[in-house]
DNA sequence: AAAAAACACGCAAACGTTTGATATTTTTGG
DNA sequence: CCAAAAATATCAAACGTTTGCGTGTTTTTT
């Protein structure tokens, strides 16, 4: 068997005495081309185990069907999740993923940037990294009219395209939860207060205790740093509060963790924890907590890619003519765990 | 700001009135143009904010700079962290990386072959799925001289380049470690055997007790189907053994998780375990395997990468002539967990 | 001062495919 | 049986870039 080169269109076309073109046509069942020489020249492509050069195709129309995909870090189950989704839809739609972390590295985000726009992706979906403050890189993409749609972590940015999970609501259903099992003091350890993730939180914690008729008090509001020590110290000020809740609402599961370590460690049992992000790991602790606020990032990665790979496909917008960005909310939703 | 067009080497070449070549090879550092029209050319490229059409390179010499990665499950942080491995390399070596995920299907698996192979990748690095059983669609790559490259999870076929990780070395580190620390009787709650890993596994737990002068027992590995049920039946197995072992090696870090949560059901605190993998997770477990075979995937993802992308740029391969095979076995290593 | 070397640049082909315009053949209807 | 219509097939351009070869200048060498 020598070193193939790939079967290309011309060798077809020669073996089969017709023209180039002729076959193109043919493979791509053109009306005007016979049925016969269809069958020849199928049948003939399939034996030489043809496989058109999308290279070539892709160079001829400006078209690489490739959507970039940069996002911080695929060990977090929330992005893994998330690509998944992408990819899911991505293949359903013939579009394949060219896929970069950024490892939450601004240099290496821009840099990502560079390198997806020289590879002439159709279109970027991009979760923006933590230490990321500058956003010009990404308006290359806007002169090239080549769509941008950013999911879950947004720039905060006007007139930009975005998925996003509001965890308002969440959090909204998760004190009320909390509530109607007879809480009446509940926590929330928050995390700092930069993140529109805590805002959001906070909000949705407000708004479940005054709907209720509840006066809300702001000292029962804690931020930390995410860490576990962060999470202790504000735990501490949690147990010591005048009025000692009885069930927390946790920024997110390794929180939950933290927390729920240390108040066991204090031989404290009878208090409810309420978290975020539902991990698969918490099916494997010994402690749990009793509901999550799930974030579906399967469907946020869906729904991104789906506008995305709308975006590529939509007639060319003309920039200027008040054009119209596709800002969807994924609604977050109390999951109550299953008790074992 | 018209919907611009990408700039060309064209525009370029007209608006400084030289040719098209000359603006290519001034781009290129091409030794024969002079040093003024070479400083004019990138000038202006940067001004029109010029970057050269990947496609157009690709397609003119039939190389993508792209590999394909197939994996069964990014959830898995082993995948995750060896995707990282496989993204630092490639990036390093200015290649892409197209990702696709199998969810462990062998049909998408096969379907995903077939794309990669219509993108024109240069080559492929592929972590089989659970539920292959045939490996004739990797056969096109060996035809076209597309190299493929396995790892981790690697078909049981002859004239493969592989990278894998060698479980025997960890486990006699594993059961040496458990044998200094005083214990005698030590089981192994093995995984089904079917699988490579599961024999390893054995192969080394016999090793390190014949080393040790010790008799092997054979009753004391116990097999199960990594279910928790199947923990479970497999820790009552041996709990009630006449030589009721201190120490446990288990297939896992979940097996690990279930047996320790069950032992702890009963009461029992005083078996030592030592597990595989060395997810994440047992950082926030409130009991842990005291030690852990660590396969490092990241620096498996990393190795085969590295080979993948060597033989893409090794000297075309005559099929036939006594090709040699990459076979890299990347040794598991004991590590002690930090106890808390 | 003539020949040789060095330098700077341009021409045109090639990569594989699609596609609008055009040419050839077959069929149809009168 | 002929023109017109329908069916079938071909031609050639285009996409953006690289590169071997050729050619016209300048500079250096003897």
């Amino acid at each position: 068997m020598k070193p193939d080169k790939p079967t290309t269109i011309k060798e077809i076309a020669k073996l089969l005495k017709v023209s180039i073109s002729t076959v193109s046509r043919a493979l791509n069942d053109h009306p005007s081309i016979g049925l016969t020489t269809k069958m020849r020249v199928k049948k003939l492509a399939s034996e030489m185990n043809y496989e058109p050069n999308q290279k070539a195709i892709q160079f001829l129309h400006g078209k690489s069907f490739i959507i970039g995909v940069i996002l911080p870090e695929l060990s977090e189950s929330f992005f893994s999740a998330a690509i998944s989704g992408i990819e899911d839809v991505a293949y359903k739609r013939n579009y394949t993923v060219l896929l970069a972390q950024s490892h939450d590295d601004a240099e290496k985000e821009k840099l990502l940037v560079t390198k997806m726009k020289s590879q002439r992706v159709d279109g970027l979906l991009v979760s923006v990294s933590k230490t990321t403050s500058t956003y010009e890189h990404f308006e290359v993409f806007r002169k090239l009219n080549i769509p941008v749609v950013f999911f879950d972590r947004i720039p905060p940015i006007k007139d930009i395209h975005y998925v996003r999970s509001n965890l308002e609501t969440g959090t909204l259903d998760a004190v009320n939860f909390l509530l109607k099992k007879g809480h009446r003091t509940i926590g929330l350890v928050n995390g700092p207060d930069t993140l529109v993730a805590s805002h959001e939180r906070k909000e949705g914690y407000i708004r479940a205790m005054t709907s209720n008729r509840l006066k809300f008090d702001p000292s029962l509001i804690i931020s930390c740093d995410l860490s576990e020590e962060g999470t202790v110290k504000a735990m501490d000020a949690m147990l010591n509060h005048r009025r000692k809740p009885t069930a927390i609402v946790t920024f997110n599961d390794y929180v939950a963790l933290f927390a729920m370590r240390y108040t066991k460690s204090l031989g404290l049992q009878d208090i409810d924890f309420v978290s975020y992000a539902n991990l698969p790991i918490i099916n494997y602790m010994d402690y749990t907590p009793i509901a999550s606020v799930e974030q579906f990032p399967y469907k946020q990665g869906k729904k991104a890619a789906d506008i995305l790979i709308d975006l590529i496909n939509k007639p060319r917008n003309e920039v200027g003519t008040g054009q119209a960005y596709y800002n969807v909310i994924v609604e977050s939703e109390l999951v109550i765990s299953k008790q074992k």
